[in-house]
DNA sequence: GACAACTGTGTCCTACGGATACTGTTTCCG
DNA sequence: CGGAAACAGTATCCGTAGGACACAGTTGTC
């Protein structure tokens, strides 16, 4: 399941980066990456990740499971495939509102969140040491090109990007069910009983504060910026120090 | 492998929080979920969560696969018993250095990246909507406890609590290989071949800022907290107001 | 027109999670 | 004290998964 070497590595880079030299000897291919790329998202999109198998990608697409593997070495390569299609091509820099780095970064949270709950099994995938395709890279670019404005370091500016873009899947996929948003029922029920053990979480669940609809997503990010800002403001300070 | 019912998160729920009722009648039995759980866990320790499997824990354990559905209903209920065993119990309030909230909640933050670091597989299956066992809530309930100090709501609270843990999560499981520590070097490569359409990214490469061995972990949390007292003051400062 | 290259198919294999029926053991109760 | 219920561990079977491999049919090239 895990792709450990650069064998699988080499191979996954040349399908997303279009690199696989297409032949022009035997019959013309029916299928493509795209189609089996474009199936797969909407299986999963509307059944969930644990529905794509190549069996069923196959059937939705009238085809046999075998043929899938002329476009494709392995169900990792699909699902690189499936992450490349489903984050979509990212914004350009100036289709961000706002002419400063906060506007922008908000932004860009903002519309990676929104492309996040469209295809919710995105979070899952895309954890780990993988290879990016074209346009994922392509949103840490925009992500990079806005905050070199921050003056941070080269490293403090990625870390930043990675945070965010943690932030955004940490600030996701959780249940709905609950009187408070960080809590399911079932949590909540073993809470009242275990009150003694848990008495800080005990006494939280009976707050009538209002629960944010994005379970804290603009709260977090607002940390974070404010964070950030106050770190710029320091060192700016020492500079004219 | 999702479960997403009721009748399921019930029998986690029990076997979890100890209310399974042992029975006296039959022969006594060899096994036990503790055994289980820890072979379980040792085998992804060394191999990788992959490597978890029903038949190779069992073999493990010197016992048949289906042994094993005596003590657990499924799958997803070892895994359940996997992670509280492997999070461990949480150290008590008074074993944190400091007094005040913020160092606190950076040993905390420490303390469970260094229980994560020991066991890779967990930032993995600790995501989504789950059942938390009694040690794991143990956790929450202690970072529950240092942020009552802060004053935030109680919504606020738990998004801080829960960010943190994205946090954890965000500034683990990255590869090792490359010269700079948010690229791996496939995609070193990739980015200066395409230079034109990555400027940006392409040009941090060469950057010889010092690569922090934590990828950002202690950055991040310093910008989060920061943010987090820049808040505070905020309030407390409009309340004088 | 032969041949090489290629696409899609059919068959087979291993491993997985799990259901079910079974054998053997322990303890309770009549 | 002896049978019967309740239990532990086992053996066998099933469906599905990812994938290897050999094949039939199709296409371009020499």
């Amino acid at each position: 399941m895990v792709t450990d070497s650069d064998t699988t590595a080499d191979g996954t880079i040349q399908l997303l980066w279009g690199l696989r030299e297409g032949p022009t000897r035997g019959p013309k291919p029916v299928l493509s990456l795209e189609r089996i790329a474009q199936a797969a998202v909407d299986l999963a999109d509307a059944e969930g990740l644990a529905a794509v198998s190549m069996q069923r990608v196959a059937a939705d697409l009238d085809f046999t499971k075998m043929s899938l593997y002329r476009y494709v070495t392995g169900k990792d390569e699909l699902v690189a495939a499936m992450i490349d299609l489903a984050v979509g091509e990212p914004p350009t820099l100036d289709e961000l509102p706002g002419t400063t780095w906060r506007p922008r970064i908000e932004a860009w949270v903002r519309l990676l969140a929104q492309t996040w709950e469209a295809h919710p099994w995105l979070p899952w995938v895309t954890m780990g040491d993988r290879v990016m395709g074209p346009k994922e890279t392509g949103w840490t670019e925009l992500s990079a090109a806005i905050l070199a404005e921050t003056g941070l370091t080269v490293p403090e500016r990625m870390s930043l990007a990675r945070m965010l873009g943690g932030h955004v899947r940490a600030t996701m996929s959780v249940s709905t069910a609950g009187t408070q948003p960080w809590v399911n029922r079932h949590q909540a029920a073993l809470l009242r009983e275990h009150a003694d053990r848990f008495p800080t979480l005990r006494s939280m669940l009976d707050g009538d504060a209002a629960p944010p609809p994005d379970y804290g997503r603009d709260f977090g990010l607002r940390v974070i910026l404010d964070g950030v800002e106050l770190l710029i403001a320091e060192r700016s300070g020492r500079h004219r120090a």
